[in-house]
DNA sequence: TTCATACATGAAAATATTTAATGATACGAG
DNA sequence: CTCGTATCATTAAATATTTTCATGTATGAA
């Protein structure tokens, strides 16, 4: 199997059975600290004995010793496992802590994380957040992300999923807009008033159709390209907006957006917190998931009292 | 199996594999190096990560990359396959060279080796040879010693043997004292010399016997409690003494003794050198072997030429 | 002597690794 | 655009290694 110049390495476990004897000076003490037998020791550390060409201990009347070879090798062993648990550690405090990567799209980082994002951080401090906005799915094989919120179905295999948000759509404004302008009593009201798109710009016509509502040009009024943007359009009392109920619940909740009648239109997709399985439960993924689901159940009872 | 707290350290293969894939940036080139399939790298490196519970690298569309846990990891593991390959060297360079410690009796040190040690010196100065004196046989097991030259059967299980040297026995005297001292022209002519005994006083009556010889006195003369004193007694011109072959043949050959008539007992044991197996190939053991065997070689061809 | 303790050992059982075959995906050349 | 090549992943089967189990041997103590 092996050939010449071959590299022979010894086996960890035949490594840590000679630093724990050599340690012990005893097979049998050994093989308890290792639980596995002292069978197991003592044909560990003959496998190693063989492997090296060398004798590593003294078998003595009643005492093991080590050889002077063995005496000479120890350190190098001990300092080999030494590496290995200080690798083993560093993994560890690099998940437990430290900088956690979250990839998010545009859209909801402008909307929905920037403004609460301080109250993460301040109760995490030790959590160094790094926020990634892309409009592409992150690929975790390629990225060195740990999370991501994502838009969609929540059909992604091989990820963990937890649904982060329900998604509603239905027609806000600026208060100042609603106290300062035409009517805005009943959907027909509308006619009065700008109606802000998104690119698509197929929002208003099937919420139109959803109200019933067949008296107004749909096809007037600016698109934006964003839906941050259509939503900050509407801030800014340029005019209506069609909002999804993630992206303008902070906005509804801190009073700059008021919610318009009461046809709410379901929309076919949801927020998600996805990870690869492998880091799903690290400390840090956990504590930032519990704390963008506990901020997304708060919109949603706020919402609810909304209409 | 394991429980909380316990150590869990990867597999050598699994670090090599990881350390190798770094270095590469392949799994299939890094197979190559260390000749085993791609497959079996691929299930290390995902054992490890596993184990880690950390990716390592991101697979990508064409090419490998590592994560940055796995940038992080990679010198740890570099240290520690150091660390092991530098306690390799230790014990290689430990046994292909340095110290070379030989247990022998007292007498075998004193009459053959003393006076030969010189030479094997001079052409091996990379051996540094330590030789330790003990009537007892050395206990391997128990004592860092790496060879033997033995006096005995030549059966001693588990451990390398290389005969050394048949022994015979028959009468030496110092050439003074065969010139100057009565005649030594037969057997019978012992009768006016100093019979040299060692302490069992046993040889000269069965080579007596052996010589057909009844008429001399064999309970005369003084004993020795050591071979090597009945010889230097002999070389002393203190009288006749029997000499056992491989002990006497330097003196012979530097003409201190010459042997006399040509009845010759053949003797049950001879000379053995041993070594424990695991010893018995190294660099140093075998030059030595070769060396002593050699010159016993020309203790026994120089023998035959005496009588 | 007999008991208790410690290491060695050989065969069987339990695990782990490696292979071989195949799949999926991407890239580049016609 | 399609084929051929190269890459990594994955599965089950073949191997190899490790551990256990059941003893064996030796030593020191009672």
């Amino acid at each position: 199997m092996y050939e010449g110049g071959m590299e022979r390495l010894p086996q960890i476990t035949a490594l840590r059975s000679f630093e724990v004897v050599a340690r012990c000076l005893s097979f049998t003490q050994a093989a308890r600290e290792l639980n596995v037998t002292q069978g197991a020791v003592s044909h560990q550390v003959k496998g190693l004995e063989k492997l090296l060409g060398v004798r590593l201990f003294h078998r003595e009347r009643q005492r093991l010793r080590l050889t002077d070879a063995g005496t000479g090798y120890l350190p190098f062993v001990r300092e080999a496992i030494d590496r290995l648990k200080a690798g083993a550690d560093y993994l560890d405090a690099r998940e437990n802590s430290g900088v956690l990567t979250v990839s998010v799209s545009p859209n909801f980082a402008a909307k929905w994380l920037v403004n609460r994002l301080g109250v993460f951080s301040a109760s995490h401090p030790e959590i160094d957040l790094r926020v990634t906005a892309s409009l592409q799915h992150v690929d975790f094989n390629s990225k060195d992300v740990e999370m991501a919120v994502r838009h969609g179905h929540g059909d992604w295999p091989n990820l963990h999923v937890t649904k982060l948000a329900r998604e509603e759509i239905f027609p806000v404004c600026s208060p100042d807009l609603l106290r300062e302008g035409a009517a805005l009593e009943s959907p027909e009201d509308l006619a009065q008033h700008v109606l802000l798109h998104d690119a698509s710009r197929n929002d208003w016509p099937i919420w139109c159709a959803a109200a019933n509502l067949d008296t107004i040009d749909v096809s007037r009024g600016p698109s934006f390209d964003q839906t941050s943007m259509v939503i900050d359009a509407a801030i800014a009392g340029q005019g209506v907006a069609l909002a999804r109920s993630a992206l303008a619940a902070h906005d509804l909740r801190t009073g700059k957006l008021v919610r318009l009648f009461n046809v709410t239109l379901p929309a076919p997709y949801g927020y998600f917190i996805v990870s690869p399985k492998a880091s799903s439960d690290h400390e840090k993924v956990r504590k930032f998931r519990a704390w963008l689901v506990e901020e997304a159940g708060a919109d949603a009872a706020a919402l609810a009292t909304t209409v």
